[in-house]
RNA sequence: GGUGGAGUGGCCGAGAGGCGAGGCAGCGGCCUGCAAAGCCGUCUACACGGGUUCGAAUCCCGUCUCCACCUCCA
């Protein structure tokens, strides 16, 4: 059984075939770096981490292109605001990002440009649509994609029969099928009355500046933005088409080619970056001549009673925040969980569940290492099979991790029976399963560094009373054993007794 | 208005025509001096109304509710 993919483009789960047998190139909008990353941008990092980790487990040779968006609008404004210069804050937010990514355990990219040093692909990118007719110049540095000239548009997102708003090329064009044919016609039934006023709601938000700078449509969207008055003079590029900056949608078209070339395997982002983001760079691409991404794939957002967590909304918990309170490990573990197309509602009790039920598969795979002794490096062991199935299956994380259960469940039987041979088989399991989803226990990404002394020392004092606990229990003095083991908990040390003696963890809190 | 998605047991969450996913919480039991951990058992659900079928959570028709995108968003 091969890998299937659901593709946002055809809306369907399909065979995953790379057009390079055994290479996977992959396209993943990165972060727009003008403030700190929530936990929803982190749950799209960790969405493709598990992607490109079941790709390489696989066998596939990855490469990972994420992006960074290091000159936007918001950066622009919010830098000023606050009497950074631009750059400076991208890097702040930039490094934010990293150090998210990175705590969580989200493999590094195999290259992560940044939209500033890539003006002259950009400007290549240009230059070819305004040549095939695909792109106008409609003052110095002002330049426009033109979407009635690009047929095709909006088949990403199916919305070229909506977006009626510019003429009619877009609905004309085709012959169609008779239900085709009819469908656009009962939707231009109902339209001449509320026309006028979505058209006005539509586009009530746009910014002003671009009306009034040329557009001949209202669908068309910047690839390049003249500055604006007061903008810093490093905030802006020379280009053939004179002075200005990129406009969000051309850096990753140009970036993309560079780096995966004029077509290429999967191309990846959260749900919102559809439309317009994901349709326009297609348009820019496919209208350039480029055959571009052949698969898309969408991660769905973390919500918060029942909305969207998003930088304009303001509700978005920071990953700092989380973090005061929730191990990394078990954010992860809650970020990854669910299926990635699935909405994630977080909640105080979600994160509570995510820690208990993290807590059993690291219990089984600490105590069964305590007691075989480590397993080793598990990146090659044979995985199960109902595990192989369901990551092949649209990278179905809660069925594997059913499976994943089942063997720890077996393992803890194995581990009570004193089943050294199985318990070391289940461990072995549950760790090379948990290792593709990122979550091996024994990664040293969740070994929190500390002094080494530390540890030894408190270890020594742990034992000793350990032992004097033990001593007393043998003369069934359980008070003073009972004395101890409260005094240990009250220190933050959980004891577990065991038929092998007694163990100590520290508790989470 | 257009486009896309969702409604599953107390909660989270897979599944997608027949063989009870899994987890969390609760309850009962085993084990334990007591706990903790673990194991066993238990709570048998698919928004609503029709229909198709030997059989529907799953397919079809209708209804209701919710969410998102269409403007910056992961």
């Amino acid at each position: 059984m091969s890998l299937r993919l659901y593709d946002t483009a055809t809306r369907d789960v399909r065979d995953f075939h790379p057009i390079t047998p055994g290479e996977v190139g992959i396209y993943l909008c990165g972060a727009t770096v003008q403030s700190a990353p929530h936990i929803g941008h982190i749950r799209a990092g960790v969405a493709f981490d598990i992607l490109v980790r079941w790709l390489r487990r696989s066998g596939f040779t990855v490469t990972l292109i994420r992006n960074v968006t290091d000159i936007d609008d918001k950066i622009l404004a919010k830098s000023a605001a606050a009497g950074v210069p631009w750059w400076a804050w991208a890097a702040i937010y930039e490094r934010a990002f990293t150090a998210a990514y990175d705590v969580l355990n989200v493999l590094p990219p195999t290259y992560e440009p940044r939209a500033t040093g890539h003006v002259p692909e950009m400007t290549a990118l240009m230059q070819l649509l305004v040549d095939r007719g695909h792109a106008y110049v409609s003052g110095p540095g002002q330049v426009w994609f033109d979407v009635p000239s690009y047929a095709d548009y909006g088949s990403l997102t199916n919305q070229r029969d909506a977006r009626r708003l510019g003429g009619s090329e877009a609905v004309g064009t085709g012959a169609g099928d008779g239900g085709a044919a009819g469908r656009r016609d009962q939707a231009a039934d109902c339209a001449p009355a509320t026309d006028g006023e979505i058209e006005a709601g539509q586009f009530a938000s746009v910014d002003p500046a671009d009306d009034a700078d040329g557009k001949r449509d209202p669908r068309d969207f910047a690839l390049w933005k003249a500055p604006k008055p007061g903008e810093p003079e490093t905030a802006s590029w020379e280009t053939p088409f004179g002075r200005g900056r990129p406009g969000w949608h051309l850096e990753c078209s140009a970036m993309a080619r560079r780096y995966l070339g004029d077509e290429f395997d999967i191309h990846g982002g959260g749900l919102d970056l559809r439309f317009p983001h994901h349709e326009n760079e297609q348009a820019q691409s496919r209208a350039a001549g480029f055959g571009f991404a052949r698969h898309w794939m969408h991660s769905a957002w973390v919500t918060q009673g029942g909305a969207k967590m998003s930088k304009s909304l303001g509700n978005g918990l920071g990953v700092t925040e989380v973090l005061a309170t929730t191990k990394p490990v078990v954010l992860r573990y809650a970020l990854g969980a669910v299926q990635y197309r699935s909405m994630l509602e977080w909640t105080d009790e979600s994160a509570a569940e995510a820690e208990a039920t993290w807590d059993r598969l690291a219990g089984f795979v600490t105590r069964a290492t305590e007691r075989v002794g480590d397993v080793g490096a598990v990146g090659e062991v044979p995985l199960p099979e109902a595990f192989v199935a369901a990551l092949n299956d649209d990278l179905n994380v809660p069925a594997a991790l059913a499976v994943v259960h089942e063997h720890v469940r077996a393992g803890n039987t194995a581990l009570a029976g004193g089943d050294d041979a199985l318990t070391r088989e289940q461990v072995t399991a549950v760790r090379a399963m948990l290792d593709v989803l990122g979550l091996d226990p024994q990664d040293p990404a969740w070994v929190t560094a500390g002094d080494s002394r530390y540890a030894s020392a408190l270890d020594s004092l742990v034992s000793a009373e350990l032992s004097a606990r033990a001593q007393a229990r043998a003369d069934r003095d359980f008070a003073t054993a009972d004395a101890i083991r409260d005094r240990l908990e009250a220190a933050g040390v959980v004891v577990e007794d065991s038929p092998d003696g007694a163990r100590w963890t520290l508790a989470d809190h």
